[in-house]
DNA sequence: GCCGTTTTCGGCCCGACTGTTTTCAGTCG
């Protein structure tokens, strides 16, 4: 079991508990465990067996006792019972706003609501509001809400998308059938939402392709085939999100690869280009208009030169231009993972994270890092724990002291500093002054009409000590939208004040998006990269930051973070 | 549920907001 699997059987029992009305902090005590269990670096199981998950911090007997028996038998006694007891889908109902376990229990027990559907019809024929604690608003909300929430089912956020994909190619990699399974699609291009999982596999023998179908088809996240024809399979899978797999031969591979990776609008740029160079392009094979001859290829790089292009890599796919600048030569040197030097932003276990600074800051060098910041929440964030100026001005200390110990690494003092309801930040100039990043972000008042909140960051924007930021729009993807702000006008600030933009590389998050980040690149605004981490494996989430860069056609220069140290300690103090 | 060497029991957790109320329960970040 992986431990993913393992924290999502947490994180459900504690949903099933509240539901209950089982005391608050046993149900926390199973969501922490199953945090801490998605920050682990190692297997779950490894730990188990050697003993060591009892040293791991919010994890004790009776939780190491549930993953016992979820590594012998796949599930544990009380998430079975459970779930015998509640029917599952109450906690559809649950996840909509304003709904947390006591209301969903009141409309199960009063309404007999089990599931979303009931629920809209329930209150489309006005009976949620008779129901005590509720009314005619409450009401109109949760049509409302059900609404939004239809339309949205059939996308996954890229964070979680990309995991079953590596699952559902990974299971397919494993068949002594398939010579290769890649993931493609919208996944392969880095789309922030994945309106499909598209994996591409390579048969060892053309008459293996239905074999492989059947194969996969069984896999257990897939629940419904949709259709199905020779060499393709479309399949619902548990996620809502459909999966499709497309079965070719070794030398139809280059050209599927690309054709499967879409996007469909890039690829109808490039068949009229095609067109126009003497080819045709189409399902899998590039054929001369001339000779009528399919063209062998090697790789996609040998498809688009054929067509007189530079090589687009996937990010760039999205009929954006992109087309014209390979015709020309003209294609940005995007930014790459590897040229990310440090993080500048993450939190530590002063406040909200898991990991001390000095886990933090030598697992960023071991990610090949030369720094880090280290920027624990303010005050007003009280459930994060955020630090009082005191604190805040003790930690300052103990990271100038492990700088002294640090060779070939420095971590950056700083804070993530709240923009409180009316603009002002959650610590005084003098405290932020002695900060060498500050972070500025809105963890309040999200409901706040687009002037003012637009106005709240600007002010922020303006104030001397603020250099970055932080997750500008607020969003959570595919559950949160982003608070109402006019973002044009806070890049416009940004780049008069000449401040730093985050991209929040969280999968949850990935704010700002593409859109923003090519807006702020083309009005002279630089970004930071940063992860937002709360914990060591999460500070591997840089690569998805990176992904919105390149999609944005960021280059090397417009990141702050790949700045050496010294530059950097030049735009932060200069 | 977890945690702890001044505790093996009694803490852990906090305030704002909303929609419903006449004084507050439930939700949320």
């Amino acid at each position: 079991m992986r431990n993913a699997e393992i924290a999502w059987s947490f994180y459900q029992i504690a949903d099933l508990l509240d539901f209950k009305g089982e005391e608050f902090f046993k149900t926390r005590a199973y969501r922490r465990a199953a945090r801490t269990i998605i920050g682990l670096q190692r297997p779950v199981a490894e730990l188990y067996a050697s003993g060591e998950l009892k040293n791991v911090s919010g994890i004790g007997k009776n939780i190491i006792a549930k993953i016992g028996e979820m590594l012998v038998s796949g599930e544990c006694q009380l998430h079975r019972k459970l779930k015998q007891e509640i029917p599952a889908s109450l906690l559809d109902l649950m996840a909509l706003p304003g709904i947390g376990p006591k209301r969903a229990k009141l409309l199960y027990e009063r309404l007999g609501v089990t599931t979303l559907a009931e629920l809209e019809q329930a209150a489309r024929v006005k009976k949620v509001r008779d129901l005590p604690g509720m009314g005619t608003k409450t009401e109109q909300g949760i049509i409302q809400d059900i609404g939004r929430l239809k339309k949205k089912t059939h996308r996954l956020p890229l964070g979680v998308a990309r995991e079953l994909a590596a699952e559902l190619s990974e299971y397919l990699g494993q068949l002594a059938a398939v010579q290769k399974a890649t993931v493609t699609g919208d996944i392969r291009r880095w789309a922030e939402l994945a309106h499909s999982v598209d994996i591409l596999a390579v048969a060892r023998n053309r008459e293996d392709a239905e074999d492989i179908i059947e194969a996969f088809i069984i896999h257990p996240v897939l629940v419904e085939v949709l259709w199905r024809e020779h060499g393709r399979v479309r399949a619902a899978s548990r996620w809502g999100v459909p999966v499709e797999l497309v079965v070719v031969n070794e030398d139809q591979y280059w050209l599927a690869l690309l054709w499967t990776t879409g996007s469909k609008y890039h690829l109808r740029r490039l068949q009229l280009l095609a067109w126009q160079r003497g080819w045709r392009l189409d399902l899998f094979r590039l054929i001369s208009r001339h000779s009528g001859q399919a063209a062998i290829v090697d790789s996609e790089e040998a498809i688009y030169r054929l067509l007189g292009l530079q090589y687009v890599v996937p990010e760039l796919r999205e009929n954006n231009g992109e087309i014209s600048a390979a015709s020309g030569g003209t294609l940005p040197r995007l930014v790459e993972l590897p040229d990310i030097r440090g993080d500048l932003h993450v939190h530590t276990n002063w406040s909200d994270g898991m990991s001390s600074i000095e886990e933090m800051a030598l697992r960023a060098r071991e990610m090949g890092y030369t720094y880090i910041a280290v920027t624990d929440h303010s005050p007003n964030l009280k459930i994060a724990r955020g630090l009082s100026p005191e604190k805040l001005l003790e930690q300052f200390e103990k990271i100038r002291v492990l700088n002294r110990q640090l060779e070939d690494f420095y971590i950056f003092t700083g804070v993530e500093v709240d923009i409180l309801a009316e603009g002002k930040l959650d610590h005084m100039d003098d405290v932020l002054a002695q900060a060498d990043v500050v972070v500025a972000s809105i963890h309040s008042g999200f409901k706040q009409d687009r002037d003012t909140i637009t106005k709240r960051i600007i002010a922020a924007i303006k104030n001397e000590h603020v250099d970055i930021i932080g997750h500008p729009t607020g969003r959570l993807l595919g559950h949160r939208e982003p608070y109402d702000v006019d973002v044009e006008e806070i890049i416009e600030f940004a780049a008069r004040y000449n401040k730093v933009l985050e991209i929040n590389a969280s999968p949850d998050r990935l704010d700002l998006n593409d859109f923003y980040v090519q807006l702020a690149r083309e009005s002279g605004v630089r970004v930071a990269i940063n992860t937002d981490a709360h914990d060591l494996r999460r500070m591997d989430e840089m690569v998805y930051g990176v992904s919105v860069a390149r999609r944005a056609w960021l280059e090397q220069q417009h990141v702050v973070n790949t700045l050496p140290l010294s530059d950097l300690l030049n735009v932060l103090h200069g």
